[in-house]
DNA sequence: CTATTTGAACTGACTGGTCAGTGCAAAAAC
DNA sequence: GTTTTTGCACTGACCAGTCAGTTCAAATAG
């Protein structure tokens, strides 16, 4: 009654494969994207049968959809626990953003490949997962709205800043460079990264230290 | 009919229908991407016979390859004239930015296509026009990165900025922020959008106005 | 303990369809 | 007369999805 036959519970090993499905998937399609990848290199890669892959998803589309929310959810835990422990600790809303910056360049470290193949799907229209797409970026980007307009309440931050518009602009800026930083300068450290970033989010571009 | 006049030697004929194409890849292509497109779906967009296709460029890739160049190179000259034109008209080197935060989202109003597929190949490796990317994504990242340095030189930035990673997060937010208007809150005016950017990039977020 | 059963998980050869690229003769444009 | 475009049939490679058959570990029986 463990592993097999299990009423509702995941089977082990049905997990197993499916996270190496996952795990194939995401580099292949961030390297090559989704049409130039076959189901047969992302089972070769996973190291299963082609029939294995058909076994576990309904389809190649369902596959990577699945794949996507999995990935955005761990982005949108992340960030929210992020910007959550900071104003807890009694930080101010320009710290949660500092935070949530951080942890996006962690997320995107250790996830670099996902990080890419979101990007690059983002924007694309007229494909299947587009609703899927939708609803997750949604999910990602209100987390930084969230604290935006927190800091808007409290004053900490001016009522006249557009709060989709600056919160898409945040992620892009943190998004862009963090993509930058694996694919031109890789031998950086991450907190030289989240240096420059902060800089740049305090306004401390002009004048000297 | 002959509105584009002949600019070089090249027959002006040929050069209509290599525009034609051009037009009809970058829409395609940046709805569904390189290899979802099919070189019969270009022809028949563009309103010519695939054969024709064939007779002007060698290949599908070449032809995404010089779409990639052509429409690159447009940008970078837009953003190039807006820096210079702002330093000659003695602008400080924050004007200079953003007068080229105002050419890109000029820029992505107008090829709105060309940018969505410009930022879905960026990162992607393991493409056969990979090097053509890199050379071209070098050059746009490059005049932000002169401004910069030009700044920090006359004192107007910190020396302690780091000038590569920073010139990314810039064309990060820019890119980010004008994709999200155009494909979430298209009703929005240029001048709209600018300034939300503008106050970022001057660290006018936090303080009241 | 060993033997047998069960069924979810997995396999890989196969199918039907798609598509990049070719070849070419004839028409149109210049 | 030369360049460019057309139309269309054709090929060969490639690929998503299928399905009849196999594996194996746990459950049950003896």
């Amino acid at each position: 009654m463990e592993s097999s036959s299990a009423t509702s519970g995941a089977s082990t090993r049905r997990e197993a494969t499916r996270q190496k499905l996952y795990e194939a998937a995401v580099t292949l399609i961030a390297e090559q994207g989704f049409s130039a990848t076959t189901v047969d290199e992302i089972a070769e890669r996973a190291g299963v049968a082609k029939g294995t892959v058909y076994y576990n998803f309904a389809s190649k589309s369902v596959l990577f959809e699945e794949l996507l929310r999995h990935g955005v959810g761990l982005l949108t835990a992340s960030l929210r626990e992020a910007a959550e422990r900071t104003e807890k600790d009694g930080g101010t809303k320009v710290a949660a953003l500092d935070a949530m910056i951080r942890a996006g360049l962690v997320f995107i470290d250790r996830y670099p490949a996902f990080t890419q193949l979101y990007v690059a799907e983002l924007w694309r229209t007229n494909r299947a997962w587009q609703s899927t797409l939708l609803v997750v970026r949604q999910e990602a980007v209100a987390v930084v709205e969230d604290v935006l307009r927190g800091g808007i309440e409290n004053g900490e931050f001016s009522e006249e800043i557009d709060v989709p518009l600056t919160a898409a602009a945040l992620v892009g800026m943190v998004l862009v460079a963090a993509l930058d930083w694996q694919a031109f300068q890789p031998e950086r450290s991450l907190d030289d990264v989240h240096a420059a970033l902060s800089r740049l989010l305090q306004g401390r571009v002009s004048g000297r230290p």
